[in-house]
DNA sequence: CAAATCTACTTTGTCCGACAAACTGATAAA
DNA sequence: TTTATCAGTTTGTCGGACAAAGTAGATTTG
């Protein structure tokens, strides 16, 4: 055993996690920007001297972390992650995790309510006309539960933009994309579930127009618990996110 | 230009991306199960039938996503996704974005709120121990701004837990992440800062210990009211986050 | 017989060199 | 001006190679 350590720990983390890092450390930093121009594949070799796969390696894990993507000529560029990319990825996990629908439902219904209520505050007039033209379409295809379901699913997405805050948009997402595609099995089974949503969205921007932050939370609870009420006609909420509804995701993404 | 499009787009995915996606389709899907090992490289090598760079770059891929790790002899093993590392990815997308703290106290006021008053309805005796030993904790170092700071962080983290709402806790930890580490400034900067706050923790506790809803609601409200006050005194609430506190979330992520 | 040591084998991380396909940019032809 | 051609880059993939670290079985030692 020896006396006491002379030495600290070297670093052993592998070449292309260390490039992953040095690329990662830059843009991260700011130093380098979203759209900036990373370089090639060839000149990362020259800069770390590294080999051509382990630069590679390093590229890939970026490239899957959102921050670097390839345009169009599949030159590697500096991005900033997509909400949508990093949502998937978290719906994903909690898939995994097995999670209920009711633990879904209560987080939905707390930052859906928050969503309403800073719309109600904030909305500008496109926010407004966004939504107008949303609920028009959702009238339209009142009688078709997939394409409604669609529309219901933009409809929060909108008013969480409407909320002019990124860390709810970002925050509902998750539970947002598992919670939603139950939508089109409630609507298509209970009878006038459609009507009552698109009469829920309704009275929602109405809210919003008029600024009425109480009828905005009001009606936004209603048109949850209708929700809920349709799913546990169907079945337990405490039943867990299937993975069914994984790879209703993946197919979204891919598109 | 052709008349009609006699063919399909043929499907061009680089060969890495579709092992990735192979491997991931067999975990989402449940065939394997978190803890099952996918075998070592040249086994991929053989049933894809690609070359071994190739599969490295798709299991590098999936490991950033957390769908595989290496255990302690580098065998891949497939495994759940870790809040705490997306948790992370997703504080540098909001560092990326440039979220300002106005918008993470919005979210957290929320998040806390409805995290706090699960917790009152269903904390354990086992989760009352922990944040009562937590408080303890808090109490001897209260005179230690940074010490002070992790216990607070580490405090909301188990009224999470004790939410027993995995998604709550999933959805909040972002914002928390980039939100908490300020703590430390405020802290020190004030006089009766830390007080305050071990005050706050001890009367929260005692409202879910008695299962007080109310009382949990008004201490966790005046308890970020406070840190908002405290961060007004410093800086402006609609300074955008910046790159100072993803270094910070860097560094804890490593150890 | 149990514990420690040695040895042969496997696996990972990295490197090298190679090549086809796709893309770029510029020049030549219609 | 548009189209065709062509040489040079760049990416995606491949095959093979090797050192370091880990594994497991055989062997020695107490």
């Amino acid at each position: 055993m020896p006396a006491s350590p002379l030495f600290r720990r070297i670093d052993v983390a592998p070449a292309y996690q260390k490039v992953a890092d040095a690329i990662e450390r830059e843009i991260v930093s700011g130093r380098i920007k979203p759209g900036d121009p990373i370089g090639t594949e060839l000149e990362l070799v020259r800069q770390f001297g590294v080999n051509r796969s382990t630069v590679r390696e390093g590229i890939r894990v970026l490239e899957e972390g959102g921050l670097l993507w390839r345009d169009s000529s599949r030159r590697l560029q500096a991005c900033l992650p997509r909400y949508n990319k990093l949502a998937t990825r978290l719906s994903r996990a909690l898939v995994l995790h097995e999670v209920t629908f009711r633990e879904l439902f209560e987080v939905s219904m707390t930052l859906e309510i928050a969503s309403t209520e800073c719309a109600v505050e904030r909305a500008t007039e496109e926010d407004i006309a966004e939504l107008a033209d949303n609920l028009a379409r959702s009238e339209q295809v009142i009688a078709d539960p997939a394409a409604l379901a669609e529309c219901d699913a933009d409809f929060h997405v909108l008013v969480a933009k409407a909320s002019h805050n990124r860390v709810l948009q970002l925050a509902r997402e998750p539970a947002a994309q598992l919670f939603f595609p139950t939508t089109e099995m409630i609507v298509s089974h209970g009878a006038q579930g459609a009507t009552r949503l698109v009469e829920a969205h309704r009275h929602l921007l109405e809210a919003i127009r008029r600024r009425d932050k109480a009828a905005g939370v009001q009606w936004t609870r209603r048109h949850l618990q209708d929700w809920r009420r349709g799913f546990e006609r169907i079945a337990s909420l405490d039943r867990s996110v299937e993975h069914m509804y994984m790879e209703h995701a993946q197919a979204v993404r891919r598109k």
